[in-house]
DNA sequence: TGGTTTCCATAGCGTGCGGCTATGGCGGCG
DNA sequence: CGCCGCCATAGCCGCACGCTATGGAAACCA
């Protein structure tokens, strides 16, 4: 049984006659009926009654048509199935993102994609770094958004480097600026006080291990919150936070940047080495890249962002 | 797309292996490879991941699976179903038959041939022998038990004679026998009390006709019933009844011949000459014609019954 | 009734495709 | 570092599906 076949028994079982069949079917009269042989053969069981002008249908063509027709149905959604998901008409991406990407970068590299392939869906999961590349790792997500260096950690990822962000002090206009000039070193922050993110944050990781390497134990006056509720803290005046520059300089609040070379981070695109990614993952990767490159072009990045593409 | 393409297809999905797929489908691994190609290539769409030791399924792939195997579950299904219907097991057949076939020859054909073949559902249509006829030609009987000659009357069917029988009276014993001797002439009827079928029997239009040809018009005291009921009033003494012997043996009353070569019918098996019977209704005829021969070499015809094939 | 037409089946032939074996290339593993 | 496992490629062979030409039977028409 092949699927020409099936085809050829419709046409005839539709149009009640062999030529005219052939004919629809854009085959000579005589292949139609070899196949129709074939098949009846095949099947053990006669499936038109040849009347003079009058073909119909056995018991057997009859209990035939139907399946032969969902087959065919079937096929030719199948095929349309596949070419939709492949020409990026439908499709799914799950891509991670730290939270401060969260806020600004991943939003617009979203939109673009989505108005490019609406029919693409979009899943979004946000954590920390490190819980970002254990998910990706596990086969959860597409592709990620970490903070670099990441061949250390997960070797079975592959992961290009994107950006490089200087980490600034962030702190209310109400309060006395935190260092006597227009920039700050991270021994400043000995005794100052403190807003911490939650655990999983690779901020807090990071920003406790550069006051550390420096000799001292940061003081948290507030520490558990998400971002926004950082902003808020400090805000409020309870303490300074220590934010990629992209998140501080749209935040309103008083900016203070890091003397020297001062703090920085690398944010990297990620993937699994050992499956390719699909076909979605890898446009919006390319978006990606080309938001972030027409970006660098317009001298639109962030300041205090230089971008490593 | 073809029908062993998406069963490679989907072999390769279950075993996340090229190799054993092939030695699955008992083809050379090689083949297998290049039919998948070939799949991907026509549909414009990867569909695994060739990573080492570590097949796995694209999107496209996943949008395929399903599908696929809705295709081949269904040509599976198609296989077995025109099977069965070709060795009937299932299929239908619809039989027409009068009145006094229905209580005798009908029902024990039809048992043996549901013994054989359990699967085939059996309808049947019991009429008059002209209504049978015009029922069968519209194509919605695939055999018809008719009062022969058919040839005159509908020229699209084909029939087969199968047995002649004679015409006897019937009377009840408890009233004088309607003739002198133990036999009768059809002149005998005249301005005997006779019983008569309602419209649509044929043996209504044949004893009708038959005394007519005799020169006389035949007197009813009762018309209008079925077979059981003409019995029922014959017994009751309200009349004679003119009955196929087959029928008037069965009945308990007395029967009374007609002398000579008497008045007698033919009974035939007819179907449609443009349309082939199905497998079913020729099993049927079979069984019908064999059953007969065997009961004419068994001796076990009822009498005044002679087999014509 | 005989010629014509219509329509499906058959015959015979070519080619393309799906099968095979042999081999290459490339990771993973001992 | 060499071996093994596994998929891809190359090249060849046979079948089967396509074609054209033709046969044969029923239907149609004169």
């Amino acid at each position: 049984m092949q699927l020409h076949q099936l085809r050829y028994f419709t046409a005839v079982a539709a149009t009640r006659h062999f030529t005219r069949a052939a004919e629809r079917e854009h085959v000579a009269q005589p292949s139609l009926s070899q196949q129709i042989r074939a098949l009846e053969r095949e099947l053990g069981a006669e499936l038109f009654q040849r009347a003079r002008g009058h073909i119909t249908l056995t018991d057997a063509g009859e209990a035939l048509l139907p399946l032969a027709q969902r087959i065919l149905a079937d096929a030719e959604t199948a095929r349309l199935e596949v070419q939709e998901v492949a020409q990026l008409r439908r499709g799914r991406v799950r891509i991670g993102a730290t939270p401060s990407l969260c806020g600004s970068l991943v939003p617009e590299v979203l939109r673009v994609f989505h108005e490019r392939y609406p029919g693409v869906d979009l899943f979004v999961h946000e954590d920390g770094s490190q819980d970002l590349v254990r998910v990706l790792t596990a086969g959860e997500l597409d592709l990620a958004l970490v903070i670099g260096p990441v061949a250390g950690q997960a070797p079975a990822l592959a992961a290009t480097e994107l950006l490089r962000e200087d980490l600034m002090v962030v702190s209310s206009p109400a309060l006395p600026p935190p260092a006597p000039g227009d920039s700050i070193r991270i021994e400043d922050l000995r005794d100052q006080p403190l807003v911490m993110f939650r655990h999983g944050y690779d901020l807090r990781e990071f920003t406790t291990a550069a006051c550390r390497a420096a000799g001292f134990e940061p003081a948290f006056t507030v520490q558990g919150g998400e971002m926004d509720s950082v902003l808020g803290f400090v805000r409020a005046g309870l303490g300074l936070a220590v934010l990629p520059g992209i998140v501080a300089a749209a935040s309103g609040l008083r900016v203070t940047p890091f003397a020297g070379r001062g703090m920085q981070r690398t944010i990297a695109v990620a993937h699994r080495k050992d499956v390719a990614p699909s076909r979605a993952a890898r446009e919006l990767r390319d978006v990606l890249l080309e938001h972030l490159r027409s970006a660098g072009e317009r001298k639109a990045l962030p300041p205090g962002i230089r971008l490593l593409v």
